[in-house]
DNA sequence: AACGGCACCTGGTCGC
DNA sequence: TGCGACCAGGTGCCGT
């Protein structure tokens, strides 16, 4: 589910709403998540305050005294914030971050492709240390994206949502990019020029922008804590679409397993 | 080393 | 109304 726009709204909103940052508790309800919850975070993080909140990719982290709190959303996880302790759990609640002041963020996942994990050290996190740099910094530019580019056969929608090379970009903002930079989802990486590679950087930098000023994209599941959709969803201009601006038909192409909407007439 | 495809899950929708 | 097929925003891992 969310793409880099929508964790970061996420991550704004517990910023937000969290007042009391000491952990009272963290209750497993249901482990059985993409990896099973381990069972000595509750005693991991018993206590702990929260130092910050912050992004990573699509991975939220929660800096604590000692170690981190690393989650992800996978396709359908939602966090909730709930200021009732007696509030009945949910069909695919997973786990409770308990705070002093009885406030409570629960997290749900109905396909249970998301994650939690305690480290100490971030660096050394299997899932945090292997991704690429950050699309809205400075180091993700057209140079770079040239180089990383530069011999691979793969398609470069591909490319684009390989969280080792740049991190955030899953399949909507992939063809939304694509488009705004009038590149074909399926042109080999390597047969990008420098100017290509100046647009996409531009369009992707664009995209999440805009998408997080917006909120994120909601098209199913996605939420912010406090229950509202994002609006971006209003503003996509191929994902979903069956006519392109231009008047032509959009066309999908099945990409890695993944639907790619492109135009065949605005994008090269 | 690089790449394609599968697996992990649940639920919604569509056609018969 | 029921049932099977197919679809969904992610990504680690396996085989080639």
């Amino acid at each position: 589910m969310p793409e880099l726009p929508e964790v970061e709204t996420v991550v704004k909103a517990i910023n937000k709403s969290i007042k009391s940052r000491q952990i009272n508790k963290f209750k497993i309800i249901n482990s059985k998540l993409r990896w099973t919850i381990s069972s000595y975070i509750p005693s991991k993080t018993k206590d702990n305050y929260i130092k910050t909140i912050y992004r990573r990719g699509k991975y939220i982290i929660f800096k604590l005294d000692i170690g981190y709190l690393i989650i992800h959303l996978g396709m359908t996880g939602i966090i909730k914030f709930i200021n009732d302790k007696d509030l009945p759990y949910e069909k695919h609640d997973h786990f409770d971050i308990e705070f002093k002041d009885g406030y409570i963020l629960r997290y749900n996942d109905v396909r249970k492709f998301g994650s939690v994990h305690y480290c100490k050290n971030i660096d050394n996190q299997f899932l945090v240390k292997k991704l690429g740099c950050e699309p809205l910094d400075d180091t993700f530019d057209k140079f770079y994206l040239k180089r990383v580019c530069q011999k691979k056969e793969i398609p470069i929608k591909n490319l684009i949502m390989n969280q080792t090379i740049v991190t955030g970009i899953g399949n909507i903002y992939a063809c939304e990019a694509l488009f705004i930079s009038e590149i074909k989802p399926h042109k080999k990486s390597k047969s990008l020029t420098l100017d290509n590679c100046e647009k996409l950087v531009n369009a992707i930098k664009f995209v999440l922008k805009k998408s997080i000023r917006d909120g994120g994209t909601t098209l199913k599941d996605f939420k912010s804590l406090d229950g509202k959709p994002g609006y971006f969803k209003q503003k996509l201009l191929v994902y979903g679409k069956q006519l392109c601006g231009c008047g032509n038909e959009i066309k999908i192409l099945k990409i890695g397993g993944r639907s790619s909407f492109y135009c065949n007439k605005c994008q090269k």
